[in-house]
DNA sequence: TAAAAAAATGCAATCGGTTACGTTTACTTG
DNA sequence: CAAGTAAACGTAACCGATTGCATTTTTTTA
């Protein structure tokens, strides 16, 4: 208990009588340090109990080996495994995750960028919360050049780096494949519009629309959270359409109201994809598991954090130049279920 | 890009001609400086565009307001919600949250252990990997007082604390709802045995067997890892048993082997419940996507992770003794769905 | 109004490593 | 073998904030 002292480098160096900088180098494999006093070192290191400190380490390198995460919220299957893919890179070049949710709230979210860069993070990862309208709050970053990489919901900024998918045109093929289904009046269940993901999904459903003359209609177009609830909430707007006006098809723009919304539906006993298919986005575990399966778009959230962390950290190391890259763009695939088989269901 | 120099306190001491350490005091609210200058500081502060280093400060003053996170995996539900319940927790007192995973590794676990030790993490908050068999490896901590709360995944610690639910409770009284429902032949889909949460599960489902006068059948006993792949192979073991010896209950001890199993069942032609009746573990949201829905045990890994990371930081605060409680027992809920009532469906 | 008490501020050591630069030791080479 | 080079190690000044103690300033009290 008294001896709360730690056991530090110059501990190490009065046992052994040497300095305690050549304790320092023999502890990082300094080349400089000849192999048997570096043996001494990490040998008397284990036996005295050393550990070093970081932040000691930080203070005078100034490079703390942490990466700073800010997303909106933690807990959905997505986000869950884009950290998990980060934090695969990171463990595995040695750096580690200060992670925080902004809980969709600006005003929290400007508060995690300072904290983190009170921290002095090497380098911010990050997903927008859903109404930062600009990215003011992180000009301490770019002024003081630490790299910024922006994944899933992006923002355009010369010096930093956006890895995600192509949102307008993945977009575009599950309406266009809607489409090819013998839909023609397909409902979008969108989400905030200040973010790219859900605009440019948007964009890519108007465009597969004129691109094969169907007409857009605003009352087809819903914009909410993408909750369970807005999910169910869709069903209700749905049913209370006239039977004219009703949707053939429904592209949501995650799974999570899409499934809802289905529920809903089947439970007023419309058939799926008879009477309405279904097309949601994320190939989240639900989407397996709903009756009929729900055609999706799969991307992996792993990857998307693997590469964004892994780039980062290439960046810092040196070994890419993050400012030479705007965007990263990985493969989202159309993974065609049930759900939105007309044809085949029909046949 | 040249003067990369950091505003320091210094900046802003010389900036009002004061001493380096009233600009410190000034800057932590230290009642022992005026109003006046304590305004003159802050406002010098933001002028100059100073930002706080943590960890020059974390060096002299041995605390980090940074607690380590470490978990099995990162990306399941359960575990996404507890983290989320975590951070608002951290978040609420000004503590930021250092996460790893272990992927059920003991040895990364192990070095990850240490990395947070390095860090000089305030506290520790960790979910045991599955082969994990003592808790040697935190030994850094508890010599050092560092203090350490399990959650869920617990081991039995005289100074520390254990957050969770009474898991033998909560397969005692699904085990018994399944019973009540007529099953006799209830198999259990358990997980890794060196697990507390596993263990107890497996104990509960025993002892309620017991309780009523139904033999422990070995052969009904499966021991996985709880995987999708798990929860269909469970569904071809039980196909591959002679009629006699089908069970007419299963009671997996999470959802998603329960929902495999169920659907693999389902395909070849089983009905839920009335051929076999399904109780899952963890109220995942698959287990309200599934048709049946799945009976299941709702627990709420926010409220774990909330209650941890608070009690954590109580006890850094000094405003509770963590060494005087042994374990939290948060409450777990038997959520009774279509997949267990066989008297009702049968009705 | 002088002395005592309280409040406000300054001094300087400290936290535990890192690193530029200088010094010693070992090894080459003409 | 002397001189020159390379390898190995030491010295000491940092990094930026905190804090025990001393000192100055202000307020209170006698």
């Amino acid at each position: 208990m008294a001896e709360d002292r730690e056991v530090t480098i110059y501990d190490i160096a009065k046992y052994l009588n040497i300095s305690a900088a050549t304790v320092s180098r023999g502890l990082k494999n300094n080349p400089m340090i000849s192999k048997q006093t570096r043996k001494k070192i990490t040998d008397a290191a284990t036996m005295l109990g050393y550990q070093s400190n970081t932040f000691a380490s930080s203070l005078r390198s100034r490079q703390t080996l942490t990466l700073g995460v800010l997303v909106p919220r933690l807990n959905s299957h997505f986000m869950s495994s884009v950290l998990a893919g980060m934090e695969n890179a990171a463990n595995l070049h040695g750096y580690n995750l200060i992670i925080a949710q902004s809980l969709e709230d600006v005003d929290k979210e400007k508060r995690n960028v300072l904290t983190m860069y009170n921290k002095r993070v090497d380098g911010l990862l990050i997903s927008l919360s859903a109404n930062a309208v600009d990215i003011q709050h992180l000009e301490p970053f770019f002024k003081k050049q630490i790299p910024v990489v922006f994944f899933d919901r992006v923002h355009p900024h010369a010096d930093s780096t956006s890895v995600g998918i192509d949102n307008y045109e993945a977009a575009y093929k599950i309406t266009t494949h809607l489409i090819s289904q013998g839909c023609k009046r397909i409902m979008h269940l969108g989400g905030n519009l200040l973010r790219n993901v859900y605009t440019d999904r948007f964009k890519g459903y108007k465009k597969a629309l004129k691109d094969h003359r169907l007409l857009f209609v605003e009352s087809l177009h819903l914009v909410s959270n993408l909750s369970e609830q807005a999910g169910t909430e869709a069903a209700r707007y749905i049913l209370d359409l006239p039977a004219a006006e009703r949707p053939d098809a429904v592209f949501s723009a995650n799974d999570t109201a899409a499934v809802y919304c289905m529920l809903a539906l089947k439970a007023a006993g419309l058939r799926i994809p008879e009477d309405i298919a279904f097309a949601g986005f994320n190939n989240d575990p639900i989407s397996k598991v709903i009756e009929p399966n729900l055609t999706t778009m799969n991307y992996s959230g792993e990857a998307i954090g693997n590469t964004a962390a892994t780039y980062l950290i290439n960046h810092l190391k040196g070994s890419t130049d993050l400012y030479a890259t705007n965007a990263i763009t990985l493969r989202a695939d159309l993974v065609i279920r049930a759900s939105s088989l007309k044809k085949d269901a029909a046949g």
